[in-house]
DNA sequence: TGCAAATTTAGGTAATTTCCTAAATACCTA
DNA sequence: TAGGTATTTAGGAAATTACCTAAATTTGCA
C-alpha cells in the first residue's frame, strides 16, 4: 500500500462524503435508487453523483480515484458500475497508522 | 477533530517523513544535532529542515500545518522551536478511522 | 544598545487539484 | 443495426498547494 495515495484519495470532503454514504446505503439515498441493492455491488455512479450535488464526470473520477487506492471496490453489471467500501481496506489503514505512521 | 484537516496536514510526502523521522530522532538525525534532545522537546526547525533537503521556511510552514492538525507539538525555548510528535492524536485519528470513516 | 542566530511572515511562480462541459465508449434492447 | 442510458475520457478554467527568496520578527548575549 502506498500510503500517500491512500491519503490523498481521501483528502477532499467530497470524497471522504462518499465513503461516509457508502457505509449505509439506506440512510442516505433515496429507497427507490436502491430497489435492487445488494451490499454486494453497492451504489451506482450516477446515484453518488446526484447525492453529491456534482457532475457525472466528476463523481466518476473521484470514484476510480478512490477505487485504485483501493478504499471502494468497483463492479461492472450491465451498463452501470456499482461501488461499495473495501472495508478490508479501511481497517488496514487504520493499522497501518497506528503501527507505522 | 476535523478529520479533513488531519488528512490534508498528512497529504504530502514530505510532511509524511517528517512524522516518521520524528517516531526515531536518533535513526534519522546526526547525534550532533542531537546532543540536547530529549523526548520531551523533539528537533529544532533548522534540523528538520535540513534532513529534508528544503528551505526552512518551507518547513516551518509545514511544522506549523501539522501541529494545527494537532499531529505535532510545538515548544519554543530560547530562539528555537521544537517539534516532536503528539502520539495522542495519532492514535486517535487510527481510532477515528476505524470507527467513523 | 546592537549584532547574530533561529524562526516566521510575505509574496511570487510552478505544479497539482477541483470540477465543469463536450465527446467518446460500453452495453442494453428493439 | 439503430438508438438510448450509463459511464468514462478529454480538455480546459479556477482554486489550491508546493516551494522558493527576501524581509520581518523573536530571543540571546557581548
Amino acid at each position: 500500500m502506498k500510503l500517500l495515495d491512500v491519503i490523498k484519495a481521501l483528502s477532499n470532503q467530497t470524497r471522504l462524503n462518499i465513503l461516509e454514504w457508502l457505509k449505509e446505503p439506506f440512510a442516505h439515498f433515496p429507497a427507490e435508487e436502491l430497489a435492487d441493492y445488494t451490499p454486494d455491488l453497492g451504489v451506482c455512479v450516477s446515484d453518488i453523483a446526484k447525492k453529491a450535488g456534482m457532475s457525472i464526470p466528476t463523481v466518476s473520477v473521484y470514484l476510480k480515484t478512490m477505487s485504485t487506492a483501493n478504499l471502494l471496490t468497483a463492479t461492472r453489471k450491465d451498463q452501470w458500475t456499482y461501488y461499495k467500501r473495501n472495508e478490508q481496506a479501511i481497517q488496514e489503514l487504520a493499522k497501518h497508522i497506528t503501527d507505522k505512521l
